[in-house]
DNA sequence: TCTTAGCTTTACGTTAACGTAAAGGTTAAA
DNA sequence: TTTAACCTTTACGTTAACGTAAAGCTAAGA
């Protein structure tokens, strides 16, 4: 048996994007799904490929960066100076997302205080003080 | 002695932004500097929102969104009902960018593998054996 | 006084990431 | 056989977030 294949509204449907997208994405090099005839199939790389996308999306990386991300998954060169190459990109992208760990830790605090401050507002609303008080 | 204010560029060569960027947040909404005749003054408050801004950016954050982080952190309506509000967008966020430390511990988890497969690829081409073996 | 440096506004240009529509090919069920 | 539900390509439209002039005001130094 062969490895599960799906139709692009197949996974347009179970990832929650348009079929536009993954078109577009395939058009940018990010995909490059088999043809039966005219059709698109894709198969579970392709999937893996599209959530990585998603996962990059959502934490703001361009679809170029995307792709890169991509490339670091895919079969290497082998060449010597390629993998090294990679490994340097490796490095760069684990030192942005420490930093936008960071972003984050950062923004949660700052929720605390902000939430805090709601909550002592509400307090002093609900115990009949004035606003100005 | 007053607060410490700054030019549009001493913010700009400060933050490693252009004026021209600046000058567009403030024409969103996101900041609303001074003025002394013409010229833009800035005080520390601004800088603070700049800074909320970038890290905004660093994590994918759009300018509108950015916008309204920047307004949870100002001196709030009194309102009861905004309030609440606010505490819901609140929880909005933080549900965002808890889902963005389970993409970003994830991605750190596939460059792992990554480079170790690049590591293990680098041990072979140096003990002379074949790419292809 | 003239030039230089920095500020202003106005306005058109650009890139990314799709949305949206048009026009058409194919297979399956009614 | 025709209608419906898929798929395809091509192409123009749109939004966000600035970049890039252009044209002009203003204060400080040579």
């Amino acid at each position: 048996m062969h490895c599960a294949t799906y139709s692009i509204s197949d996974l347009a449907r179970e990832l929650d994007i348009t079929t536009r997208a993954i078109r577009f994405y395939e058009e940018q090099g990010l995909l490059s799904p088999e043809r039966r005839g005219q059709e698109r199939v894709y198969c579970a790389r392709d999937k893996v490929s599209l959530k990585l996308i998603l996962r990059g999306k959502r934490i703001g990386f361009s679809l170029a960066e995307c792709r890169e991300l991509i490339s670091l998954y895919d079969p290497m060169g082998g060449n010597q100076k390629q993998l090294n190459t990679m490994l340097g990109k490796i490095a760069d992208r684990r030192a942005q997302l420490e930093q936008q760990m960071l972003d984050i830790q950062q923004m949660q605090i700052e929720l605390d205080t902000a939430e805090e401050r709601c909550h002592v507002a509400l307090t002093k609303t609900l115990s009949g003080r004035p606003i100005s008080a």
